[in-house]
DNA sequence: GACCAGGCACATC
DNA sequence: GATGTGCATGGT
């Protein structure tokens, strides 16, 4: 994942991982249940979450609207389209020609072990699908993830640069550390709830987002007495 | 026009 | 294991 420049919160104390229950709980209360996915059905959450590699949300929602208006939006017609055809599509999503290949493989992935059929991909034990998934072309960890917790509801709690970006500043774990040691310390400290997980990374964004940018305003931060 | 946005694979050291 | 690069659109 892509990350801005590190930015140290001045005279901060290092956020302990006992606290992340009350972080989410300002969290929520300052920004409200966030309600995610942004999507009708499993197969479309699996979609976006490709789609989103990278790439602002409201450009994969133009890409998903033009499926939707083309009805390509299911696994059979994903699987019949060319992947030419289907890159013309999913063209404001940017990385098209990439992403259109990471979704071919996607959908030959699941043909090849759920006969096409999300409700089977569901149905997987949460560790054996983690692994297939990450053995398909073009889903890594965070993509990954996001597939099991929202699209399956199995707890994998999703790590993404806004999670790294937003703790590292409150010196929760170095930024450098990799994918599973930023998962492993969250799912240690949190109980293994799906809607947890969820509303939580929701909630993530909406604070990286409007407060933990490049530059960021800690001072207005619900996050802020975390700090103190 | 520069910078950024809910990554990943691949090459190289 | 760490670091660098290509992939691309649309909003600010």
């Amino acid at each position: 994942m892509k990350l801005s420049k590190p930015f140290i919160y001045p005279q901060s104390r290092k956020l302990r991982r006992e606290e992340l229950h009350s972080v989410y709980q300002a969290l929520r209360k300052a920004f409200g249940h966030q309600h995610w996915w942004p999507g009708e059905t499993p197969f479309e959450v699996i979609v976006g979450a490709i789609l989103t590699q990278n790439t602002a949300w409201t450009n994969v929602e133009k890409a998903i609207i033009n499926l939707k208006e083309n009805g390509k939006l299911n696994p059979e017609s994903l699987r019949r389209i060319a992947e030419r055809g289907l890159a013309k599509l999913i063209r404001p999503a940017g990385y098209f020609n990439v992403k259109a290949n990471r979704l071919k493989h996607f959908i030959r992935f699941l043909y090849s072990e759920y006969q096409g059929r999300v409700e089977r991909l569901r149905a997987e034990r949460g560790d054996a699908l983690r692994q297939k998934l990450l053995a398909v072309k073009g889903i890594g960890p965070e993509t990954a993830d996001s597939i099991l917790l929202y699209a399956a509801q199995k707890p994998y709690f999703v790590i993404d640069a806004y999670t790294k970006r937003v703790f590292a500043r409150h010196r929760l774990l170095p930024r450098r550390h990799s994918y599973d040691a930023w998962q492993r310390l969250f799912q240690k400290a949190l109980p293994a709830s799906v809607s947890l997980y969820n509303d939580f990374h929701a909630q993530i964004v909406a604070v990286g987002k409007r407060y933990c940018r490049t530059q960021p305003d800690c001072a207005n931060c619900p996050l802020h007495p975390f700090l103190s």
